[in-house]
DNA sequence: GTTCAAGTTTAAAGCGCTTTGATAAATTGT
DNA sequence: ACAATTTATCAAAGCGCTTTAAACTTGAAC
């Protein structure tokens, strides 16, 4: 159907070598003499000669493949970060030679679905999206001896591989930075409540107001999915609130995008009567520095994480790192415009 | 690594019976006795068989994954709509037992990486997304003898396979409806306009508008983004209009909601002040029927067009469609309640 | 009872690579 | 100069499937 290209045995034939040496060259293998290797290298290119992977894979038992399945919860958690992180993964895997087999989840039997993809070799180990709290697809996995890692955490008896940032540090420090301005009364838009890291956020302005002794307010926490319109609502009602918080920290920035909106309606100013800080997940088309004003935020690009996990997978499936290799990404707390003391009123 | 599951040779010894007869069982060959057919089934079923798909594949000389490439554009035209394309395309390929290979354009050789892919069998096609009025994709998957699909359509000299919707008529129908409730000055908020659909809506309602012998107004064609914001955005601009259109034409649902909120804060009423028809992709999180007033749409689900897209392809590389085939998806024009009557003022 | 065709099953080749174990060539030591 | 190493290359096996071509069974037809 398509241009049928070289294969190793014609390349090997024109450069009068077995094919054994011609792979071994070509994969780097140290026994091959340079100058073998330069002619080699050199055919390949001319004939623009690229291995097959399907035979590669058979002959190694490898499929090069990490397997990535739609969150479950696709529809609430969702889009923009999903996206996001599977170009990240995608970019990473495409230096290794190495590609994304992506599948929808099986509603009948979603637990088949991640030992069907191992057992067909369509895929050596999965990475777990949008993890809840008590995830149970980490139990499964661990059952089936699937390799996998987890993007974010879960509560587990057993250890398990995951990357991700330190959600309640990050919020706590971002709390620690308006309390700082003299902000005592902060408002939190967050994700729902059952997703570990948006449980994790609320925990670190939990804590960092009982370290300075200030009270956490229930009443202040609001969750929601992560859309603009979630963030315009919810400010809103932010904006009932009597006294009115001072602050507001929000989980991403699309949620930011809607709750700056809601503020300027409102005809307030930022950071004149009230204080934003914002996750950033570091979209290319939401630019927190573009922003008026520019957006002091916790910022940790989901891009860069897809390329981690996915780097991180295959160290494991390598055997290289251990299956409960786990890693904190570090985050910063980007100081921009958005945030001020308190104004007296 | 992961359990060791039961191969084909095992699985025929276990029965008694060759691989061929086992093989030839499980896809479903006319030459096989019932009775036998039924013995092997069982079997596999018990064993919790799965053929290694890479072993097929290297027999067929099919890799079985349809590749998927980032848009380019990635950033601007992008997530919630190819995101929710991909999810069509993975839930329809899985029930084939096929599955998707996603990768980033290589910045430097966006060229040789559809070959590579292709070369290498990885993919055995590919589907084009998000193409630009003249997509050079096109001629250059066409040069490399690569089986493809465009979603959406570009302007080429040699034919090609595509699905897309009929742009042109779908807005030129809903402006044809606004035309009828006695509209004469119809805005348009719509995606950049060097992406084809776009070209193509702008299209439909200039014949629309002069087929009612009613003048074009450029200064009332609106192209940004299709995010929220840009939708807020774009309606404030409309709304600055003098005499204000008394309606407006969304390009997507995620426009739209930009386009109502705009339209509250400044305090007028749909359909009363003004009428609003939407293009709906069919977002499982935005409904245009649970929206306030519930939206009037044209409506073609990305979901489905990522099935169908992906079904064709295979079609197409599987021989049993030409290379040319090409198809328009029928979308709906959904009346609901944003749509009203002029009202005099 | 043969004969033939249709219906079933099989042995074996082959897909294109990697890798093992053997062999040949180059290098070293004595 | 010849054995002992080391280095570079090769032939062949094998990964797990599909498919071709041949072989074996039936059962009907004569």
């Amino acid at each position: 159907m398509a241009n049928k290209s070289m294969n190793l045995k014609q390349l090997a034939e024109h450069l009068d070598l077995s094919q054994a040496t011609v792979s071994r060259a070509l994969n780097g293998y140290p026994e091959i003499r340079e100058a073998t290797r330069n002619k080699v290298l050199a055919a390949a290119a001319e004939f623009g000669y690229r291995a097959n992977s399907i035979a590669r894979s058979l002959a190694t038992g490898r499929s090069g493949n990490i397997g990535i399945v739609f969150p479950d919860n696709f529809g609430m958690m969702f889009d923009p970060h999903f996206l996001e992180f599977l170009a990240g993964a995608a970019e990473m895997l495409s230096t290794r030679d190495m590609s994304i087999n992506l599948s929808m989840p099986d509603r009948n039997h979603e637990s088949s679905k991640y030992a069907d993809i191992i057992r067909s070799q369509l895929a050596d180990g999965f990475v777990v999206n949008g993890p809840v709290r008590h995830d149970s697809r980490v139990a499964l996995l661990q059952s089936l001896k699937i390799p996998f890692i987890v993007h974010g955490r879960t509560e587990s008896e057993v250890p398990f591989a995951w990357v991700d940032i330190d959600n309640a540090s990050a919020f706590q420090r971002a709390a620690h930075l308006l309390i700082g301005f003299g902000h005592r009364r902060i408002a939190l838009i967050n994700a729902p409540k059952h997703f570990h890291f948006a449980f994790q956020r609320e925990l670190g302005l939990k804590q960092a107001l009982e370290a300075a002794g200030l009270p956490f307010e229930e009443g202040l926490m609001f969750n929601e999915p992560q859309t603009e319109d979630g963030g315009y609502r919810l400010t809103n009602l932010i904006l009932q609130k009597n006294p009115r918080p001072t602050a507001i920290l929000c989980g991403s920035m699309i949620l930011a995008l809607g709750c700056l909106r809601a503020l300027r309606d409102a005809g307030l100013e930022v950071p004149g009567d009230i204080s934003v800080i914002a996750h950033d997940d570091v979209f290319p088309y939401i630019r927190a520095e573009a922003m008026r004003p520019a957006l002091t935020t916790t910022r940790s690009s989901l891009r860069e994480h897809g390329r981690r996990v996915a780097e991180v997978l295959n160290d494991i499936i390598d055997g290289k790192l251990p299956a409960s290799y786990h890693e904190i990404v570090p985050l910063e707390l980007v100081l921009r415009d958005s945030v001020g003391p308190v104004t007296p009123g």
